[in-house]
DNA sequence: CGCACAACTGGTCATCTGGACAGTTGTGAG
DNA sequence: CTCACAACTGTCCAGATGACCAGTTGTGCG
């Protein structure tokens, strides 16, 4: 790519040098995201990488490697805090930040959704599915606890699931109205069983 | 097939003369639900079924006609009582059944979550995968209202949400060891909202 | 500048796929 | 039994796909 950036009218640009892995990770999300696993192919994401279908071989050898390594990549993007104020024990910021972050980034979630799907098949994903939910219940866990909310293993199963389907059902069908109150009235249901009474309703 | 039984030693019966539409819906949830969206081919249904290709074409014209009527299939087979006692008001009753559901039927389990992220990219699913949800919130409603609960639309759609993301890890993460005391707690949650207190503890 | 190596390109090929289609088989009514 | 029609079969074909690969280009070091 000589100094043709003039005649370069597509809406994406080629990636600089070296950065043709990052590009086809970025583009395994999006195309899986808006079009489902079935079109990830090279050439589906060659083409909305702006890289030549080659590429994918080059880097990733094969199109499961190329999704195991789209879904590490798209987890290290999206895993965050799950209070707007970690540790406070507060529960008003207890997924506080949830709708926007899935508004933010729609992509991510279907995709990770499509690879949770795509690891009852693939044993080789489970590993990493099941850590990032690990991971998030146990912050889960601390939130609670610092809230003073005895935290057994079904308590923080089921809130964790709580938020999960509210989040699928945003996701999916498209429903974002509903998912602030509910996690409003999730925060009232968790509220008697804190050691704390701040809110003054 | 006449009279050659004894040489089919596949593990699956051709389906009767006339059956083959049926045989197809169900062997269309089989290889979506274990094999992903992906491998649902012509050929892999069919040969799922125990059919020649061609009849997929036949009964439903294209592979995306096949898919809005495995569906349809589906649900039809699967939607089942929220409660095993409808409209009893019985909280214990509530959800009862969900996770022996899950286990006798992962497949449908499965295919519909395949099929409503599919409805993200294809507006023609949405309806009924929208029809459905409506449905049991609705019945949702009624129990909990029964039950004495101030049934508002953020805790129907949060309550949904818990169970649904609930069966979605069970479905995905083979765990359901923590289903059924995660529903006993969310069951413990809803309890205080009710005007009874049948439960001796 | 030359060189080693990585990144990248785009052609190639065997295989698969959606779907059309002509021919065969099964069913039920008259 | 005959006939009309639906169900079914398996071949065909154009196009798509995963993956390989030889050749080209870019980078950084000596």
């Amino acid at each position: 790519m000589t100094g043709t950036q003039t005649a370069a009218v597509t809406a994406r640009s080629a990636p600089g040098y070296g950065e043709g892995r990052q590009a086809l990770l970025a583009a395994a999300v999006h195309v899986v995201a808006t079009r489902g696993l079935r079109h990830l192919t090279y050439r589906s994401v060659a083409q909305q990488a702006n890289v030549a279908h080659g590429l994918v071989a080059h880097h990733f050898g094969t199109r499961d490697a190329l999704l195991a390594a789209a879904l590490e990549f798209s987890l290290a993007n999206s895993v965050g805090s799950i209070s707007t104020e970690p540790g406070s024990g507060d529960l008003d910021a207890l997924f506080a930040g949830v709708v926007d972050m899935v508004r933010a980034n729609p992509d991510d979630q279907a995709f990770q959704y499509e690879l949770i799907l795509e690891a009852r098949r693939r044993p080789e994903l489970r590993p990493q599915v099941e850590q990032v939910y690990a991971t998030y219940r146990e912050a889960l866990r601390s939130e609670l606890q610092a809230a003073g909310v005895e935290a057994d293993d079904a308590l923080v199963h089921l809130v964790f699931a709580a938020v999960d389907g509210l989040v699928f059902q945003q996701v999916c069908l498209d429903e974002p109205a509903l998912t602030l109150p509910s996690l409003e009235r999730l925060r009232d249901l968790l509220r008697p069983l804190s050691g704390r009474s701040v809110r003054a309703d």
